[in-house]
DNA sequence: GCCAACGTTGGC
DNA sequence: GCCAACGTTGGC
């Protein structure tokens, strides 16, 4: 199975990439999602091995942030089942779990983000779904080709800033 | 804070 | 199954 590529968004006021880098071994749980197609993404397709581009929305600027891996496929999402959590849905059992989620472990930080408007001004990435217009899904797929033009971008940044773009674990 | 776009709910 | 009403997302 050829390793897939995914954009994972999250608002910064509930969980940044600040707080990803000050968890221990950089590691977490990506829990909480409660849509069902980002759920069927989630449960189905998201792969240990996989990478993952982690995205900040409702952010000044929204935009790329950092790159991560998937440490661990989909799993049910244990803060269903718990009525203190905020992600408590009394629909889903034990049996039956509703909702899943990933692991994901961060690889590289971005130095400087890549802003949306970035992404939106970059050829290549006109069809990328974080680009469109309306688009709020939160586990997205990613292309190869949209991947590689990323690395590219983030190539691009180092030689324009004369620094290094990526900070490694 | 605004508001367009989208997803979900629930009456019928 | 339709669709209006409602709640949420997220860029700006």
């Amino acid at each position: 199975m050829p390793k897939r590529y995914w954009l994972f968004k999250n608002e910064p006021d509930c969980f940044s990439i600040d707080d990803l880098e000050n968890t221990s071994r950089q590691t977490t749980g990506w829990e909480g999602v409660r849509n069902y197609q980002a759920r069927n993404f989630l449960r189905d397709e998201v792969k240990e091995g996989d990478e993952v581009l982690f995205y900040h929305s409702n952010a000044n600027p929204p935009g790329v942030v950092g790159i991560c891996r998937v440490v661990r496929g989909g799993y049910p999402d244990p803060t269903a089942l718990d009525p203190r959590s905020k992600y408590y849905d009394p629909r889903s059992t034990k049996d039956k779990p509703r909702w899943y989620m990933v692991d994901i472990k961060l690889t590289n930080r971005l130095v400087d983000i890549i802003p949306l408007s970035t992404l939106k001004k970059t050829p290549g990435l006109e069809n990328m779904m974080v680009t469109q217009k309306g688009s709020r899904l939160s586990i997205q797929p990613v292309t190869p080709g949209e991947w590689r033009t990323i690395l590219r971008l983030i190539r691009q940044m180092q030689n324009r800033f004369g620094r290094r773009a990526l900070s490694a674990w």
